[in-house]
RNA sequence: GCGCCUGUAGCUCAGUUGGAUAGAGCAUCGGCCUUCUAAGCCGAGGGUCAUGGGUUCGAGUCCCGUCAGGCGUGCCA
């Protein structure tokens, strides 16, 4: 909103001097001070525009500039960069802004208006979540938080592939633990079959409920109510287990229930009537390589049966007839091969390919004192997303999966994430928003009571520190919103992070409850409310809570 | 072989979408508690941004090549 103001400024500037502008220039805040609070590349690229060297061009604009009483300097420097320092009224003034808005500071309309549909997670039901649908809920759901802050209409979703090949496997499983349980022989386990051990629980379960009544039905019958058993109690679990992880969808989107309103066969003459699909070895193929794939794919097997791809598609499909105006897959590592053909397949149907995003979570290591925790499918030693969260925390754990680029490896530090000291990010940002707390106890305690906020407290912060916080809150806003349109929010973690330490080093620095000078104290206890509101915020918006006391 | 991702300090990672002298934390070394939470603060050392070219006023960032690592490349899901 600063820079609003400053581009506002600047276009008013150009517009004095007769000035061409082309709103390409950019505001930049400035962590060096030599270069001033604010720098903009204005002169450098309006100059061929208006026919004039950058240097002569910034020239002009300063001079202008210096008219207005909210800045304090206008310098050109280098090239032909502005470098602007506001007076600190301006700041001290906004500060008012910030601490008016309280808990919607960096709330915003940015997003208005514009339709949004978050697919992640998707985690097959046939066993617990894993760390990677962890890592896949915080960004998913942060990133969710963020966009609805900053006016977007966006909605959470989660795709159960609860049809197909694995859930047949899963039946099987299932049925082979309950006959071992009573003593049956049944060989060597399965290699394919899910090994961990909820499929014992799981058999443990259905025998309590309804003893071994499932055995003697018929073969069809019997895998039907294995399945159904199976996955309603697996879906049960990894509710439960976002829900401790504060993660709540608002859809779920049943494979099964997709297949059963007759979506596959409308898939499939769908790409037949766009003569997309050629028959060859007895199977139905999509020429996908027509389309930018590297070949064509199956969609109906020589045995009749239907790929995973098609269901999929036929999903897909219902989210353009549900009219958003950006749908947004994040997918885990594995998944990158298959996007092309999914991709050809709403190209060759004619949907827009633009509204489909795709964001891949690359994979993630876990790292126990030094250790890297080694795990297999196979062997059933897969850490699961309960596993980690029990351990770690569910603060810690947000934290963690949010702080790293979705697209890089991500190595969780366990023992980092566990400790409560300064080298652990996470208690990092809340021992200073539990540090404020305190001090605003004891501002309490000492029977400063804050008055209605007047120009008096506020003309008190002057110290480079306190403009340098109110600058870091200002940015707030934009930040958010840069978030929601690049998909970042690992962007989050970082922001929240540098506000706490500039509290932290403002804190030791300088004393804020001081009887003697109260209107001082007041100013400096606004100030660090403010903090406190943007921190808390911030929490908000990435799952994790905002202690009051540790 | 082909495709996607990654390569920045000893380690883990940022880098404001192409801006000025590339930044944090951890680890190492040295300081700061009679005063609002030391779960904190201050200081020091540490870099050929994997590499070679190109684009321009300007490149860690964009384009091409090379090298290294990860993943994918089923009539699995």
């Amino acid at each position: 909103m600063i820079k609003f103001k400053i581009t506002n400024d600047l276009n008013l500037c150009l517009k004095n001097l007769n000035l061409k502008t082309n709103d390409k220039f950019v505001i930049e805040t400035q962590a060096n001070e030599e270069f001033g609070d604010y720098s903009s590349n204005l002169a450098m690229v309006l100059s061929k525009l208006n026919r004039m060297k950058p240097y002569e061009l910034a020239e002009k604009i300063c001079a202008e500039l210096s008219k207005n009483k909210d800045y304090k300097k206008c310098e050109i420097a280098g090239p032909g960069f502005l470098n602007m320092t506001l007076n600190i009224s301006v700041y001290q003034k906004l500060l008012k802004d910030i601490i008016e808005k309280n808990e919607m500071w960096g709330a915003s309309e940015a997003g208005i208006g514009k339709r949004i549909l978050l697919e992640f997670v998707s985690a097959n039901p046939t066993g617990p979540l894993n760390i990677v649908s962890a890592r896949a809920a915080a960004f998913g759901d942060s990133l969710c938080r963020v966009m609805k802050f900053v006016g977007y209409d966006a909605m959470r979703e989660f795709y159960i592939n609860d049809a197909g090949n694995q859930v047949d496997i899963l039946a099987e499983s299932l049925e082979l633990r309950l006959r071992e349980m009573h003593g049956e022989n049944i060989g060597e386990f399965p290699f394919e079959a899910y090994h961990g051990e909820y499929v014992k629980d799981l058999a443990h379960r259905l025998n309590t409920l309804e003893g071994t009544r499932v055995l003697l039905l018929a073969d069809r019958e019997r895998t039907e109510h294995l399945k159904d058993f199976a996955l309603e109690q697996i879906h049960e679990m990894q509710v439960k287990s976002l829900e401790k992880f504060d993660v709540f969808f608002d859809s779920w989107v049943s494979e099964k229930t997709l297949r059963q309103q007759g979506v596959v066969e409308e898939v499939l003459s769908y790409l037949a009537e766009a003569d997309c699909t050629y028959e060859k070895e007895d199977a139905i193929w999509f020429c996908s390589s027509k389309f930018g794939d590297d070949k064509d794919r199956v969609l109906m097997k020589a045995d009749g049966s239907i790929t995973y791809f098609v269901p999929d598609l036929a999903y897909h499909l219902t989210k353009y007839q549900r009219s958003f105006d950006v749908m947004i897959d994040v997918l885990g590592p594995d998944h990158h091969g298959y996007v092309p053909r999914l991709k050809a397949a709403i190209h060759a149907l004619k949907y827009p390919e633009e509204k489909l995003e795709i964001i891949f979570l690359q994979q993630v290591n876990l790292f126990d004192s030094g250790e890297k925790v080694k795990m297999s499918k196979r062997l059933g030693t897969i850490v699961t997303m309960d596993e980690l969260v029990d351990y770690v925390g569910t603060d810690a754990t947000r934290y963690f999966f949010l702080d790293r680029r979705p697209n890089s490896h991500l190595n969780f530090d366990i023992e980092l994430a566990k400790k409560k000291s300064n080298e652990n990010p996470v208690f990092y940002c809340q021992y200073a928003h539990a540090r404020i707390c305190s001090i605003l106890k004891k501002a309490k305690k000492d029977k400063i009571s804050l008055k209605e906020l007047n120009p008096e407290m506020l003309k008190k912060l002057t110290k480079p520190e306190e403009i340098t916080i109110i600058k870091k809150m200002l940015e707030f806003p934009s930040v958010l919103v840069s978030i929601a349109d690049s998909r970042e929010p690992h962007r989050l973690a970082a922001y929240a992070y540098e506000l706490a330490g500039m509290f932290h080093r403002y804190y030791s620095k300088y004393v804020i409850v001081n009887k003697k000078s109260l209107v001082l104290s007041m100013g400096r206890l606004y100030l660090i409310m403010a903090v406190k509101n943007v921190l808390a915020v911030s929490f908000k918006l990435m799952g994790i809570s905002a202690p009051e006391k540790m």
